[in-house]
DNA sequence: AATAATAACAACCGCCACGTT
DNA sequence: TAACGTGGCGGTTGTTATTAT
């Protein structure tokens, strides 16, 4: 897959200006995975420089790559506190309750979940929520599907988040420090089960942050005030069932049958939320909508 | 053990908004 | 005010790893 090209980190033999009309061999620019290379050469000329200005970054550090490639290679990867490995049940929750409000503000969403990029929650929504959907034979933004979300994802989710962290804990919420009526107290980031995957090339610098996991709770935006009360973002006008889904998870009085209960509805169409556990699929669609 | 299918991840592309000239 | 450059975002595709047959 290596692309064999040499990029050396030489630099052009021309002053660094972003001014500076693209030349000859700036065109031939390199596509494809960075190398472990390139990947230093950046993190170098970062450290040295700071980023921004991501084009004549490219050309002053040597790079033949294109200002764009830099900066997501830089913001998706290199970063020193993105955060790498298993997204936790609480991120699920909080990915499925942000997207249920705003849809694709895959960025948006993203400011939510420190060290998280909003290419990872993509692919994650992707290959994971998408091939539930598909599984369910169901459009993704049905209220069909939201609202297997909602009813079984969600709280099989919290239950999970719960069991985790010791039931006598009190409820546990999503750990990005969002103020929830009620909650007590966020999960321990260091807590949870995801593995920080060690990159390949560059895991050094990967986990080269204060934090080893790169957690640190850099203080995301406020979520809005209705966050998490108001119900379900994707509701339509007197569709909210009583809203509030987390409260009434908090006094209790959610959904019981979430807990395993062979036959029961909860059973329907809910996989286990572990990675393997994804594929193991214990229920047949045929069931589902016969149950539905 | 070999092959196929699927999942997960990384990277690119096109579009758009914004600032500067 | 139009043209241009840049950065950011969301969608999509390609590659690699893993699992199933």
């Amino acid at each position: 897959m290596e692309m064999g090209v040499g990029i050396g980190g030489e630099v052009h033999g021309r002053t660094c200006s972003s001014a500076t009309p693209p030349s000859e061999e700036d065109m031939d620019l390199r596509r494809g995975p960075w190398t472990a290379e390139e990947d230093l050469i950046l993190m170098n000329y970062i450290a040295a420089h700071g980023e921004g200005r991501w084009n004549s970054l490219a050309r002053c550090a040597g790079l033949k790559r294109t200002g764009k490639s830099c900066r997501l290679r830089w913001l998706n990867y290199l970063r020193p506190d993105v955060r790498r490995g298993n997204i936790t049940p609480e991120e699920q929750l909080l990915i499925l309750e942000l997207h249920s409000r705003w849809g694709n503000r895959w960025s948006k969403i993203a400011q939510y979940l420190p060290g998280r990029t909003d290419n990872e929650i993509k692919n994650y929504w992707r290959t994971r929520v998408q091939k539930h959907a598909k599984q369910l034979r169901c459009d993704v933004n049905s209220k069909q599907f939201k609202d297997i979300m909602r009813y079984q994802w969600m709280p099989r989710l919290m239950e999970r988040i719960w069991a985790a962290s010791g039931s006598s804990a009190g409820t546990v919420y999503p750990n990005v420090g969002v103020p929830m009526a009620g909650a007590h107290q966020p999960v321990e980031p260091g807590s949870e089960s995801g593995q920080v995957k060690p990159s390949p090339e560059t895991s050094s610098a990967a986990g080269s942050s204060s934090d080893s996991v790169g957690m640190q709770f850099s203080s995301p935006p406020p979520l809005p005030a209705d966050c998490f009360t108001d119900g379900y973002g994707g509701m339509q006008e007197g569709e909210n069932e009583g809203g509030d889904w987390i409260h009434d998870v908090q006094m209790g009085g959610w959904w019981p049958e979430s807990l395993p209960s062979p036959g029961g509805y909860s059973n329907v169409g809910l996989p286990d939320f572990d990675q393997n556990a994804w594929s193991d699929n214990l229920w047949s669609v045929e069931d589902i909508w016969l149950q539905q």
